[in-house]
DNA sequence: GTCTATAAGGGGATAGAC
DNA sequence: GTCTATCCCCTTATAGAC
């Protein structure tokens, strides 16, 4: 064991934090270990002492983003004890606080599942927790008319399709790093208000 | 010049084709080269005759596909004969349907414009069209309380993000192949309802 | 135009000294 | 635990015969 003060970081530490970076900026694929050996500032060798492989170094940060991503919305998105509309308030703040701290998480995880061979998605427990929620059965008692997922997709998608276009905003000129963050805040409010708008429509 | 015939595609196209079908699947860095000769049952050595190097072989597929995802919606937004209303609908139903059969297409373009070395970006030129565009006119009218871009974000991501999220969907259990595609018919219509509440809210 | 063979280099992983 | 040096396969790209 390295030692440790309070202001340095261990070792695996330095490595993992270094592979967070690099994985998510540049995917798996593109990612060199050397990158991240680099990023923490340590030897190659390093990398594989603490974890055998570049893919077992990967599986470990997927899992992380992995959680971080649906760790948000599971436990609201579970609660019977609040409103449909509570979980809405909740699930928009919660989510774009989160994105705004990591705006690359979803294109990250997306992109990663999508390819067949990722294995990651292999390891993860897949309850149906979210088609089985109380955020699912509230939704079919209001409008047992639109299928729930229909209003469930709508509501993640304004939530997290900015952050997926951010980068070709960014490079478009349609808005600049100070305004994007101005407007997910705007958005916070306005994402309820819709969901409101269309429970009632028609 | 290969002989053509109305049957034989000339080999400059097969490549193209298996080109297009691998770097959608897998990315650029992902994808080997010998992936995609083999797949166009051609020669390695042929990929590199016709198209000099695989970064050049990739730019004219991600040029293709750019004008893909944004053929559809710059004419539409752009339409000052039309209303509010049907630019709507017309871009949910053509967007939907371009991307019922491309379902790859917007994660493989925001993943790759994502990447910083993304030199393909710098090609091409992204004037302020949609920004510019009558829709955001017509926006601005409508409600002038509200940032347009805040309602373009919305309206495109409830068309795009289902097939972002369709991976991730097909192996929680959410939907299957069928139950998808018949979801995504329904946004058609769903979409420019909702989007109507929108606009009348509060 | 199309092939086989091979050059040239990149990148993951390990051996072995300290 | 950490380093340097190195192995070795894989991948892109080209040379050169047909």
């Amino acid at each position: 064991m390295p030692k440790m003060s309070n202001i340095e970081q261990s070792t695996e530490e330095k490595i993992k934090e270094a592979a967070r970076k690099v994985f998510m900026r540049k995917g798996f694929s593109a990612t060199r270990t050397r990158d991240i050996a680099e990023e923490a500032g340590i030897n190659l060798a390093l990398l594989n002492y603490y974890f055998r492989s570049k893919k077992k170094l990967f599986d470990e940060i997927m899992q992380e983003k992995f959680k971080k991503l649906f760790g948000v919305i599971v436990p609201i998105l579970n609660d019977t004890a609040t409103s449909l509309e509570t979980k809405v308030e909740l699930v928009a703040s919660g989510y774009i606080q989160v994105l705004l701290e990591n705006p690359d998480l979803p294109i990250f995880i997306f992109n990663e599942i999508r390819k067949e061979d990722s294995s990651i998605v292999q390891n993860i427990k897949f309850d149906k927790i979210i088609v089985n929620s109380s955020f699912m059965n509230q939704l079919k008692e209001r409008r047992n008319d639109v299928n729930p997922i229909q209003f469930l997709i709508s509501i993640l998608g304004m939530t997290i399709f900015p952050f997926i276009a951010k980068p070709m905003m960014l490079f478009s000129g349609m808005t600049n790093e100070e305004t994007f963050t101005v407007l997910m805040h705007e958005r916070k409010e306005l994402i309820p208000i819709w969901a409101k708008a269309m429970l009632e429509s028609k």
